[in-house]
DNA sequence: GCGACAG
DNA sequence: ATCTTGTCGC
């Protein structure tokens, strides 16, 4: 595990605003969205265990779901995120053997202090659409709070609309949807409401979730 | 100075 | 994220 110093985090501040130069807002796929794929990482001490789900609209149904294990290479650190799940995200994606339009991920793709959170990590270095979906904000503000289901308010940030928050159902709490990259505002947040079931985070993070648990659990029982 | 801080 | 069982409520 790599220790983190000062020097280090300037580095890497100056790798993500390299980055976020290179993201992309606007929709660079064909449409309409029919195939979308969701990942998410679990960890068990110092392994990390990626999911990957590809599932098609509207019905929900799973095509492809693949996992990938290995060492988590540096520790947590807000704002520093897209270091720590990245590179395993993206290695993890060339197993995927399936099409797939968009890819959504755990964590915040422009709505990010830097403009370069997970999905704009992601989607950039691979080159495919994504879009961040997070439980809370990073950076920015909203000025008001979407009450009624379905209903969302934009994320401010430096004067500029980063994302939305957004009431997936009656009485859950918003959610945070921002662009990664190659994908519009409107977009993804038309993408994220069109993934919505039953539960309160998008099918395809859900379904990643679950699935990163069941290996990471499987892989310890052993 | 104090608190907040994706997963 | 992770440590963790039962339990209150729609």
């Amino acid at each position: 595990m790599v220790e983190f110093d000062e020097e280090l985090i300037e580095r890497l501040r100056k790798v993500q605003k390299t980055i976020a130069l290179k993201a992309i807002i606007e929709d660079r796929f064909e449409k309409p969205i029919c195939k979308i794929a969701g990942v998410d990482v679990a960890y068990n001490g110092l392994n990390a265990y990626a999911a990957v789900v590809v599932l098609k609209l509207p019905d929900f149904r799973v095509i492809e779901k693949i996992t990938y294990r290995d060492k988590a290479a540096i520790p947590y650190i807000p704002s520093l995120l897209c270091f720590r799940e990245g590179p395993l995200i993206l290695r993890a994606l060339r197993n995927i053997r399936e099409e797939f339009q968009v890819l959504m991920v755990e964590g915040h793709g422009i709505a990010h202090p830097f403009k370069c959170g997970l999905a704009t990590y992601v989607g950039v270095l691979s080159g495919r659409p994504s879009i961040g979906v997070s439980r809370r904000l990073l950076a920015g503000c909203t000025c008001e709070v979407p009450k009624a289901p379905l209903e969302h308010k934009p994320i401010l940030l430096n004067g500029e609309v980063v994302g939305y928050c957004l009431r997936p159902r009656n009485r859950a709490k918003p959610i945070c949807v921002s662009p990664g990259s190659f994908i519009s505002l409107e977009t993804a947040l038309e993408v994220s409401i069109r993934s919505l079931g039953y539960y309160r985070m998008p099918e395809p993070l859900r379904l990643a979730h679950l699935a990163a648990n069941d290996t990471k659990r499987l892989h310890v029982f052993e």
